[in-house]
DNA sequence: GTGGTCTAGACCACC
DNA sequence: GTGGTCTAGACCACC
């Protein structure tokens, strides 16, 4: 399993598992219609409670992020068409203030910032063009 | 005081305050040597315990944005010279990560990402240049 | 065949087989004694287990929609003459509340909750005074 | 303490919770301001796990029924002033049909029903223009 | 004192 | 086998 967490990280490991597949989602590790492992073998593999991943699954649900099918499993969910509302977008905003913020208490100039994120869109799409077969 | 804090936000109240005071400090808006208030004086005024309060500015004095002199009050330090380590720099590119992860799942393209990082690079810079007098 | 079933949601698909079938009846899109396709048939058209079907069928026969006559098929039942029981009259009554709960949590106002009911209820009606010929 | 839960019930215990709250605040029975029982006091009440009450909660901050106030408690949030959504507006939709349906096979005629509904309009007013002092 | 998270372990409905 | 719910009990951050 591709998945590590740490348990002495402030953010919950709940929260973590979320953000991970998020991720791998949006690099294009997972694809739609991928599976993911069942709630207990995750919970085995990452030596957690079966609790804590469901947890997650059901966030990872209510953010449209993968579909659960009772008693089948839980698959990545197909891309929304839908345009997000504004208070979606407000999110990303927050994180572009933060990210400025710290920027700057780290004296990192603005084209160094924007190079970086080059960077990983550039990291992303190279990976989301790949091929898995 | 123009500083506002939320507390039904998920994020700490000392936490919000720490991030606002940076991201005055960011924008030019507060300035190397400017006083803050009191503790008590902006416990009183944002009606906190003065202890919330307490903790933001020891946060932001580990942080070094602020130097605090005991007696004297606290002040927006200078601007560090030294390049920041690796680890901190992890710090902004975990940032930028998740911005991409994030704007990924709103479907929000490339294009429209950088421009909105541009956008808030301008608006900072703007503010900075002014002139407070 | 018309019915359509949403695997993700979360009421059970067997569920969402009785209610979908309940409402035809109501709508009068299912008469008295029309036959129902067979539980193989309808599961092959979902692409359900037959289990699944099979179970649905039960509990419509359970609660007196249809009667199923072995090796016959299954068939509308005829309109009940009986009053409900108390313990029926509940079920409507629980699901006013809900609906009122519900109503005020989005703001709805009294008028335009009763506009809307009434607007169901004209809509059952025009069906059911159609003719299928 | 007013609220009860049933454990064998279908729906679930938080939701059972979730649910009598909002019935509350529909009826006025709890208005905008009032503070909730804290998670352990009304887990005693119920002789529930907190784990329980705590998950109720926290659906009701995430349906804006209360907020949260970390270390300080829960209460009863101001009525929203944005007009919802389309696809909330579906969810009393989905309710009303459900209600049509269930009252035909109770053989409920439509005068009576709607004689239900405006006799439930009438007692959450009541409640609600009463007074608690 | 307040809510949030987590483990260990049980039981259940659905497929 | 799959996810969902619940208890008992522990530990933690915030106020």
């Amino acid at each position: 399993m591709w998945l590590r967490v740490d348990p002495r990280a402030s953010t919950p490991v709940y929260r973590q598992i979320v953000d991970a597949i998020k991720e791998d989602v949006a690099r294009g590790v997972l694809l739609t219609g991928d599976r993911l492992p069942s709630v207990r073998d995750l919970a085995v593999d990452l030596t957690l409670n079966h609790n804590t991943v469901a947890r997650a699954y059901q966030e990872l649900e209510r953010e449209q992020v993968i579909d659960v099918l009772r008693g089948r499993g839980a698959f990545v969910a197909a891309v929304r068409t839908d345009r997000p509302g504004p208070e979606r977008l407000e999110a990303v905003e927050g994180l572009i203030r933060r990210l400025l913020v710290e920027a700057h208490h780290l004296q990192l100039g603005d084209d160094e910032l924007l190079a970086k994120v080059r960077a990983g869109l550039g990291e992303f799409r190279r990976e989301k063009g790949g091929d898995r077969s």
